[in-house]
Parts: structure tokens; sequence; C-alpha cells
DNA sequence: CGGGTTTGACCAGCGC
DNA sequence: GCGCTGGTCAAACCCG
């Protein structure tokens, strides 16, 4: 529960892209089709984008993220924020950015897949998602816990 | 003291 | 060939 009242930073309806092409599907209808989200995130290419409707636009998806530059890019007025996984070795990188026409949507891609173990997340964390090179780092549900 | 964040500068790729 | 844009790096700083 943040101080908007809301409880989580993911809406009812989302909206990502997978290869460079958004896709927008209500999220009822991604876990519908099993996995969600995570199904998506499996692939190998590993660049999922997320669009999600939150106030805050750091969401703890269970890695530790190190910010290591931003840019204020020509075709919008906001900031992107770029972030990389701190474990050695794991070249997974994350963008960060508001949404150009709805500032209160968040714009987050993640490039490249994690190959290794989400700290902590058998503490806090209920149910690890990951449990391969390949597979999804995290599912939809778990993020809804946020 | 360690790690993470910050900020400007640098570099590479692309388009014109 | 030049300019622009986006992406990354690295040193300094701040916080826990």
């Amino acid at each position: 529960m943040n101080m908007y009242g809301r409880s989580v930073v993911f809406p009812m309806t989302a909206s990502y892209y997978c290869d460079g092409a958004w896709m927008f599907e209500d999220d009822a209808a991604a876990r519908a089709r099993g996995g969600g989200i995570g199904a998506m995130a499996g692939r190998p290419s590993g660049r999922i984008g997320f669009r999600t409707r939150s106030e805050v636009e750091v969401m703890d998806d269970g890695f530790r993220w190190r910010k290591y530059g931003k840019k204020a890019v020509k075709s919008s007025p906001n900031l992107r924020n770029y972030y990389r996984c701190s474990a050695e070795g794991c070249g997974v990188k994350k963008r960060v950015e508001r949404d150009r026409d709805d500032p209160l949507y968040v714009l987050t891609t993640y490039d490249g897949v994690h190959n290794h173990v989400t700290p902590g997340s058998t503490s806090s964390r209920a149910a690890p998602a990951y449990s391969a090179p390949t597979a999804p780092a995290w599912t939809w549900s778990e993020l809804q816990n946020h």
C-alpha cells in the first residue's frame, strides 16, 4: 500500500511488447492463457517491455538493479533511466521511462535473461518463479503482490 | 567502509 | 561527411 491508496503498481489492463512489437492484452486474459506475461518473458530474445500504471518507476521484481545512467530522449519530455542487474555475470538490462502521453504510466523494458536466482526471494517473497535460465524471472501474480 | 546513485562526457550507429 | 540520438562509462558523491 502506498500513499496513493493503491496497494499495487500494476493496473487491471496490462500492455507489453515482445520483439519490438507492442501488444495489448487484458491481465485476466494473459493469465488465462497460462503464465501470462511470464510466459512471454521466457522467450530467447529476452526483450520484454511493460507499460504499467504506477506512481513509482522502481518496482521490486526480486532483483537488485543498479542505475548506470539516465538520458532525456528527444521523443519524450521525460527522462529515461537505465538499470542493470547488480549480479556479476548477469548482463540483464532494464530501461524505465514514463509514457509521453500518460505520465502516470511507466514503460519498463527488460533486456536479457537472468542467469542467477533472485536474491532473498525465498524469505519475503512467495514462490519465486525462477527455475531455469530461460524461465521467467517472476510471475504476473507475484508482481501483483506489491 | 561498501554499495549504490549521480552526472557529465564519450562513443557508436544511423540518417540525411 | 556531418549531425543527431541513444546508450554506456566512469569518477565523485551520498547514504546506510
